[in-house]
DNA sequence: GAGATGACTCGTGCGATGTACGAGTCATCG
DNA sequence: CGATGACTCGTACATCGCACGAGTCATCTC
């Protein structure tokens, strides 16, 4: 019987290439892959969020039989591991300025991530639970490389990368959740009025409907840096 | 037919009291509230965390068939709504000492913010999805009394509060869910390991390992006041 | 060639879930 | 006494993740 693939996952042997042309039926769809299955998770989860991704669907979009795709992938959580750390890959600060100074170049891995993940606001609800795959650690590593480069002392590298992973989920997090029910926090804020007298100060400042979510991001980040490395 | 609870929620009438002693059959359970139902979600959902919590299970816990709940509740989304908002009830900061500085007093409602939803594990993965039930708008509405007293500016109050609790929400997401797979995050750094030529910074600063989680989250947010607030 | 192997696909079926529906019980009131 | 309305609950259904085992087909071994 097939010897399905163990936890460690080894991948198919790459015989595509030394495949005949496939003759047989040009229109059907090209062979399952793993690499196939998640892009269409990515797709799914933009299209249907969380809730919208089945097995069923999936196998769907692929033109495939849903128990096939558990050749691929060992359960439906694997696809959610595999889905979350292949949007968060990370390409590096622009090269145009080669070195910059410390503080722009953690400013903008950090804007690119929350950015990333609100491109697919579905990986933030989803972070929180899941493995730390490569991609992820590759952008710690990185942080943490240039935050020690910066002068950050090793005692204190833990503290500071965690407070910075902090915000930007927090921050992510939130403004992800937010955004997809504006109508729920136009309808918070109303309570919010009609108790006026017990929610006073955060009625005044409006604090629900603030929208500018991108220049609190930065204002706040900048706060952050400023207290972990005072310029 | 019942006329079913409409989306305004309306209790039912308070004629508990004018009950008749209830002699029929004293072994039986008290009858249902929407009180004890979230209580007992409450429970079950530390017992079995948030894929544990069905509502047969909650029904059989309860004594009581499964459609008698939807009576009480909308649907199960209501049931988190409730079960969460419960957890987040703030009792104030300890009135030993009255009027401390208000760094003091932030901390420790942030503090207490964070060792609630620690006490229910399952709170802080919920709470980016749901809605803001009145506990945490009084806690925000304190939050943001307290900066206000202590001389913020309104034009950075909303920042301000973000910042915090972005910082409060990450810190206690990222431990709650790190918590619960100990054993992952030890083979995390396992990986690492064999992979130091890709991570060897956090590999070197034992990022995974880091167990003082609530030393990191008081000096980190030691640095986030400093940054909002220099002394 | 013949047969074995193993990678991959897929149909059927099971047990669990959220909840719609409508029928039931019972205290209260006019 | 009959009506009302608050509350309970059994049945039923659509949908889900996935176990199981049978099927296909290219490649390898002799």
């Amino acid at each position: 019987m097939a010897a399905k693939r163990s936890g460690a996952r080894s991948k198919r042997s790459q015989r595509v290439s030394e495949r005949l042309q496939p003759v047989q039926e040009p229109r059907s769809e090209p062979p399952l892959s793993r690499e196939r299955i998640v892009a269409t998770a990515v797709e799914l989860l933009d299209d249907r969020g969380v809730d919208g991704l089945t097995m069923r669907g999936l196998a769907d979009r692929l033109g495939s039989g849903v128990m096939s795709l558990y050749w691929h992938v060992d359960n439906k959580e694997d696809v959610f591991d595999l889905a979350l750390d292949s949007v968060l890959e990370y390409r590096g600060p622009p090269q145009i300025v080669e070195s910059q100074d410390w503080r722009e170049e953690v400013v903008h891995l950090l804007e690119d991530w929350r950015a990333s993940m609100l491109r697919h606001p579905w990986s933030a609800s989803l972070l929180p639970r899941r493995a730390l795959g490569p991609n992820i650690l590759s952008r710690l590593e990185l942080l943490s490389m240039t935050l020690s480069r910066a002068g950050v002392a090793d005692a204190d590298l833990n503290v500071a990368i965690w407070s910075l992973w902090n915000y930007v989920m927090g921050a992510t997090i939130t403004r992800a959740s937010f955004d997809v029910s504006d109508d729920d926090r136009a309808a918070a804020q109303q309570r919010l009025t009609r108790l006026s007298e017990r929610y006073s100060t955060i009625e005044r400042s409006r604090l629900l409907l603030d929208n500018d979510w991108d220049g609190a991001f930065r204002k706040g980040l900048a706060f952050l840096l400023d207290g972990l490395a005072p310029r």
